[in-house]
DNA sequence: CGCAATCTTGAGGAGAGTCAAGATGCGTGG
DNA sequence: CCACGCATCTTGACTCTCCTCAAGATTGCG
């Protein structure tokens, strides 16, 4: 629980960043891999739990989360937390936060993780230089959109299993995408606490519809493993289709 | 009811925009509005409750809405509907279908409308040639992504007086801002039903909720108009906070 | 080994849903 | 100009999902 302070690291060459060898991500041209070299000033290491961009701050930076998990959300003043989204590796940090002047949503690191800090001041140069890349930048943002609807689909429409069924579905399969699931498990650090703020349901009623789940062997969940036993039941439960995965850029 | 069919229309130049006039909006150079002009294919205009773009459809256009207003929404196959935002004029459409190959979710005009046509395969030149405008296509998408988020903060956990406030704060704003809002009124063509899917709420309960807010002089909504008698105790209810108007790009 | 966080279970309650019926308003056509 | 029909709004009664409170079990870590 007790957060080390975020540290610069030395990092690897983008030319080399094994997220990249991914067939998730689309490929780059070496010119333009050069080009977000460049952009790149630092690695930063944060511990799990920490704050990467705090609520109501000015972000400084644009991130790309290279390892680890972590997590949007808005707290209400009165303690109330809406997880948005979470953030899996190869996803983009901070673009809102960048683009209005301040941000009304924080983001925390859920495990340890390592993030791809970009010069704040350079941002325009994509937009610049590198009309790709910023098309890349716009195909992120309407990413991250639509995982933010469908979440909203869940939480005002969904019943609670369903909300849990999509929710694991779609961490399950953005989990995949980045090589985290072997044999049919992921490793998912979540807390029953972490999905009942990002469903909308209180812990204790994500804890029984967990449990019933269980028992209706859909899923294997625990000691911060999940299994899919069964995920085409799952599908129809969540009402969700399994979509199609085309690669998606990564900067 | 009886959707007349979709029609073109000749439109006026860019840069005649009425709305272009808004303090609202970014000023353009003339250069790019007359960049604009060429992406313009036409006018477009659409009846009360037609589909703009149909859930599931691949859509061929970017849309900016001139007049009136639409939706966003998502329905289930067993009919659940939820409503993803609210599209008022000066609004960028169809931005995620153009990117995502599919889109699954709809665009439902809720007044007659007005649609600026751009080329779909011209969407590329913003990027190529006028990077301030392509940056301005990144920033709409981030904007409609903060309102996405705050519709899923209030589904998932605000009680259902919270949610109307904030939603109504919200439209009153955004109408506000396009000049839609006259001596404190501000026409509100969404049905109880329209607002109910739009917060995950019953339409009844909506119902409920709305006239415990006329009898506490909250608001005063009915016949399709809405005036805020205390946009205080409103903003207090909803712990919303009157945000930082800048002016936003028009394409 | 012991504390703290997390998970689990039970009991009771409340916010919001559903069903149903009636009221109101409005556009259309006679 | 009025009457009809449909959509919307309103109200009541009852139900149910999910919440809150609370206590105990389990786990992991220092």
């Amino acid at each position: 629980m007790h957060a080390r302070s975020t540290a610069p690291l030395t990092g690897m060459p983008c030319s080399h960043c094994t997220l990249r060898r991914r067939a998730a991500f689309r490929c780059n041209t070496a010119e333009e891999i050069a080009f977000i070299q460049s952009l790149k000033v630092s690695e930063i290491a944060a511990a799990a739990h920490q704050a990467i961009v705090p609520q109501g701050d000015r972000s400084q930076h644009l991130y790309t989360l290279l390892s680890g998990w972590a997590f949007r959300y808005v707290i209400l003043p009165d303690g109330r937390r809406q997880i948005l989204n979470f953030l899996l590796p190869g996803d983009l940090l901070g673009l809102q936060a960048r683009l209005f002047d301040q941000t009304d949503h924080g983001i925390e690191a859920l495990t340890d993780v390592v993030l791809c800090v970009f010069a704040r001041e350079r941002f325009w140069d994509i937009y610049q230089g590198h009309p790709r890349l910023a098309f890349d930048v716009t195909w992120l943002g309407a990413r991250e959109e639509s995982l933010v609807d469908d979440g909203l689909l869940s939480a005002g429409r969904r019943t609670a299993a369903e909300r849990l069924a999509a929710m694991l579905l779609q961490l399950h399969r953005r989990a995949d995408s980045v090589g985290l699931v072997r044999d049919g498990g992921v490793e998912l650090p979540l807390t029953q606490a972490h999905l009942a703020d990002a469903l909308g349901l209180s812990a204790v009623h994500v804890n029984r519809t967990i449990q019933a789940m269980r028992r209706a062997r859909l899923i294997d969940i625990g000691g911060g493993v999940m299994r899919m036993l069964d995920p085409k039941a799952m599908r129809v439960l969540a009402r969700a289709v399994a979509p199609a995965l085309e690669p998606r850029p990564l900067l």
